[in-house]
RNA sequence: GGCCCGUUCGUCUAUCGGCUAGGACGCCAGGUUUUCAUCCUGGUAAGAGGGGUUCGAUUCCCCUACGGGCUA
């Protein structure tokens, strides 16, 4: 397809997607290299007794070694430290709940990632991410993976043109199926390893006793807030978009005590798992954090209203567009997401003062500080930004 | 002081003498998931203590201990 040899720098993991992904690549003639990427291995902070990534790395080596391509290991994890772990700390420590892969991706994969392979001269780099890039006119377009049940775009929502421009997602229009036989068939090791999950570097650590290394435990109250609550009626805020989106705001009155817990920093709304308070008829749900008065609050029930808005709200200065296209508030059939792999939901977008408001048909639960919500127009990603 | 009611898994509770004691919530473990969560499946665990009656008692009777109520 191109005159001379392109040069690739492909990302590998040492999983099955991107051991495909690079193997496409040389399938289609690119001048391949595969590079691992180390991220994270401070133990001081990983409690884990293993190593994930040497095993990791090895599986990426050997695969690289099949395809005859050139690989390498680099180290990037005192950037990610900076970049990503402190990120996720002072998120944590103030409330809200980041995502730390999709900033991964903006800062590490596709900003330092990419810097090192254009040092080796390469045209483009590539992952194994379910997704696409398509160009339109002279814009790049994100495109959401083929397959639906895999598709990774939510994970890419902040790339930029200039990262877009230089970028192949060589399984966009692949299943997972598809994927995993192209492994076998040409006997990749990685073929029938498990697909990886959880946080990259935290490895099988559970996150609650990772964020204790760096932030202390302190019992506080959990307080259980009625369904009743007379905020929840009011109506006098059904047309102030400000009040809509930035949810409720509980005081101490608002209910009973009925536990304590660890630290009100540990949790994020939605959460279910971990208030230890038992002999309700239906669990209870984290709706509310205070970390300045050290107070969770809880609903029972997963349609406790404390848990449903229809409203959200992103600073301007933290939203993102993938690309100057038209005004997005003009955009009509605009679907969003809250959460990676939630179903694409109908929304309408507004901006007023220095914000965009986010107005969904449907209520939405748990809306969480800190995460990310992402717009499309069918496939394509159009912008996203930090929930407020 | 007299009379009445209650005491079951960690919690809230179900069970008109046949119980391998049921459920919900919690907790634990798996599964789904490149965030945090959610979700799904499974597991854990109990009739206050003692004595009767009975082929058999959580279920019936008595006593003790601890709660709640009416009344000197």
């Amino acid at each position: 397809m191109t005159n001379k040899t392109a040069r690739v720098v492909v990302g590998m993991s040492g999983g099955v997607d991107s051991s495909v992904a690079a193997y496409l690549m040389k399938e289609q003639g690119y001048d391949v290299i595969g590079i691992f990427m180390k991220n994270w291995h401070d133990e001081t902070v990983t409690i884990s007794d293993e190593c994930p990534w040497l095993e990791d790395s090895y599986d990426a080596m050997i695969v690289a070694k099949k395809l005859m391509i050139p690989f390498q290991v680099i180290d990037f994890s005192k950037e990610y430290k900076k970049r990503i772990v402190d990120y996720m700390f002072s998120e944590y420590k103030v409330g809200r709940t980041p995502n730390p892969d999709i900033l991964c991706n903006k800062e590490i994969k596709f900003d330092l990632f990419l810097k090192k392979a254009l040092e080796f001269n390469a045209d483009y780099i590539a992952t194994g991410h379910y997704a696409s890039v398509r160009k339109k006119g002279n814009m790049f377009e994100l495109i959401s993976g083929l397959d639906k049940k895999k598709d990774q775009s939510y994970f890419l929502c902040q790339l930029n043109q200039n990262q877009l421009s230089k970028i192949i997602f060589p399984l966009g229009n692949l299943n997972k199926s598809a994927v995993r036989e192209i492994a076998k068939k040409n006997n990749l090791v990685t073929a029938d390893k498990k697909d990886s999950q959880g946080l990259c570097f935290i490895g099988k650590v559970k996150l609650p006793i990772f964020l204790q290394q760096k932030l202390k435990k302190k019992s506080g109250k959990i307080i259980l807030v009625p369904k009743t609550l007379s905020i929840y009626s009011s109506n006098k805020k059904i047309n102030d978009l400000d009040e809509l989106s930035n949810g409720y705001v509980y005081n101490e009155n608002d209910g009973e005590v009925v536990g304590t817990h660890v630290g009100a920093h540990f949790y994020t709304i939605g959460q279910r798992k971990g208030i230890s308070v038992g002999g309700t008829k239906d669990p209870l749900y984290v709706i509310g954090l205070d970390t300045k008065k050290n107070i969770i609050y809880v609903g029972e029930g997963d349609n406790h209203p404390g848990l449903m808005r229809k409203v959200l709200s992103v600073k301007k200065s933290q939203f993102h567009k993938i690309y100057d296209g038209s005004d997005i508030t003009k955009i009509h059939g605009l679907k969003a997401r809250i959460r990676y792999r939630q179903a694409l939901q109908s929304v309408q977008v507004k901006r007023k003062n220095s914000k965009y408001f986010f107005m969904f048909d449907e209520y939405q639960k748990s809306i969480t500080s800190g995460q990310f919500v992402a717009v499309y127009k069918d496939d394509v990603l159009l912008a996203s930004g930090v929930i407020s």
